[in-house]
RNA sequence: GCGGGAGUAGCUCAACUGGUUAGAGCGCCGCCCUGUCACGGCGGAGGUUGCGGGUUCAAGUCCCGUCUCUCGCGCCA
């Protein structure tokens, strides 16, 4: 017999159907056992009649059992309706049960809020977690939110290309996680911290407007809003400025969030300096919300503008603020090609922020080598050094490389908007746990000694 | 790397200054229940108090070490 989703059940009122799925929740009666069921559109109740065939399974049947259920959809008797519920004026009156899993007891109550159950419970069985409404809710959101993100870029001819996972090391920003190469013993790969550099040999290449959901992976500390991976709906886009970029990407935000039935503050975004950001919130993300607009879950974006493009480090040197691939505004290109009033050269650089996060971040980028070159200078670095780093873009920058620029959104962090969740847990599927602990799996572990040999390393045993 | 919080039954928690047999709610198991939907009633099982040492007549409780989770700082283009 056909499977009927179970949020589909109404419209079959009067029939004998099969429905497939978990077991909710059992109510035995004794004479009579109701039963919630459980798919991927919703629940219904279930009753098995005294005298029933399916008593006798009714009776063995647990908590989270996959079943397939053939029964009659029935009218709820007036007395017996639950107004504000799905299903709650139908049920399904149970004729067979075949139970095509048994489920052990659940180590913890996936019927109710996860969250309060132990960090190391949920991750061990994370996917019994995942089960629970909030997490489904969670994680469908997530999907259809990038879901329409890709549906509005491809509306505006944009390519989605995706950019390799094992890619060269680079020195400048975070911390890189290392893959040891087995054909090249002693030598390594990284995992990108994102697609940066690609995307923009992208440009390069003639696509014009590109997209990708991709992953980007930084060997620092964890946070409750930062892990070790995340994800960026990352774009670029040639021939065009600041406020193309800016403009393409608030629509998108704009249509896609309105769609998903949230209320945006102010339209369009607020532009505010850095300067003023951090004079009016001391800080460059910021919640212009009120309370009741808290309350409502109201998003309130906003653009933050004109960013130092360098900053003193430590040592005393300059080194970028953002990104060392930006351009400055056209304004202050002089004294960047010159060297001059480094303090006060204002980047092409923007950063979009929501409800107190830095939901994603852009920048006008270089796209002549004596730019990308001069900053290198400003930082301190010899030609040869250059050369060692960049040298590849440098040559891409010299074979028609177009003016080009763009953003890359947090998925995450756009996610915890959207949900209200406060940490990143609880909008990705298989967090890692702060000790960098994989959930479910057992990583990191160490290598047996043949891989090792293989990859040529010797690994110097801490104890 | 640094600082804070936590670890007791399957889950969430309790156990005052060290002192009977470490408790509760939920869950689980059994019996009863013909309209429940957080079903209800009765009964029951379930503990190496994260781990290792120490102090003490006596340690869940105090001390030392260690592991794990977690929040923040550093760090994170």
């Amino acid at each position: 017999m056909e499977r009927i989703l179970i949020g589909e059940l109404s419209k079959h009122v009067g029939e004998t159907v099969s429905i497939s799925g978990w077991v909710d929740v059992r109510r035995d009666q004794g004479k009579m056992v109701f039963f919630d069921f459980r798919d991927r559109s919703g629940k219904v109740q279930g009753v098995v009649l005294p005298a029933s065939a399916a008593m006798d399974i009714a009776k063995e049947v647990r908590n989270e059992y996959v079943v397939s259920v053939v029964g009659k959809v029935n009218k709820r008797p007036e007395k017996n309706i639950v107004a504000d519920r799905q299903n709650g004026d139908i049920e399904l009156e149970i004729l067979q049960i075949t139970v095509l899993n048994e489920s052990e007891v659940p180590p913890f109550d996936i019927t109710t809020d996860t969250s309060v159950v132990d960090e190391n419970v949920r991750a061990e069985y994370r996917y019994l977690d995942l089960r629970s409404e909030r997490m489904q809710k969670n994680m469908r959101l997530r999907s259809e939110f990038i879901h329409r993100c890709r549906d509005f870029l491809y509306g505006k001819d944009f390519v989605e290309i995706e950019t390799p996972l094992l890619t060269e090391s680079t020195p400048e920003g975070s911390r890189d996680f290392v893959v040891p190469s087995r054909l090249n013993p002693g030598k390594f790969y990284a995992l990108p911290q994102s697609p940066q550099q690609y995307k923009q040999l992208l440009m390069t290449a003639g696509f014009e407007r590109y997209f990708q959901v991709a992953r980007a992976i930084r060997d620092e500390d964890l946070r409750a809003d930062r892990g070790f991976e995340h994800t960026q709906l990352d774009l670029e886009m040639s021939f065009a400025s600041m406020d193309d970029v800016m403009s393409t990407v608030e629509e998108m935000i704009t249509t896609v969030v309105e769609s998903l039935g949230y209320t945006i503050k102010q339209k369009p975004f607020p532009r505010i300096s850095y300067k003023d950001a951090m004079e009016t919130y001391g800080a460059d993300k910021f919640d212009m919300r009120t309370p009741e607009e808290k309350e409502k879950g109201i998003l309130a974006y906003a653009w933050v503008v004109n960013f130092p493009m360098f900053e003193k480090t430590d040592e005393g040197g300059w080194t970028f603020t953002h990104n060392p691939f930006s351009m400055p505004i056209p304004e202050h290109v002089d004294w960047l090609l010159k060297g001059e009033n480094i303090d006060q050269i204002i980047a092409a650089q923007y950063d979009i922020v929501c409800n107190g996060f830095e939901s994603g971040g852009g920048s006008i980028r270089a796209h002549k080598p004596e730019i990308l070159e001069a900053v290198y200078r400003v930082m301190g670095h010899s030609k040869e050094d250059l050369e060692e780093r960049v040298g590849h873009m440098l040559k891409a920058f010299k074979l028609g490389t177009p003016p080009h620029g763009g953003l890359a959104l947090g998925v995450e962090r756009n996610m915890m908007n959207l949900t209200g969740e406060s940490y990143l847990r609880e909008v990705q599927a298989f967090p890692m746990t702060r000790g960098g602990q994989t959930a479910v799996m057992n990583a990191p572990k160490p290598l047996s000694d043949k891989q090792l040999k293989e990859l040529g390393l010797k690994v110097d045993k801490k104890d």
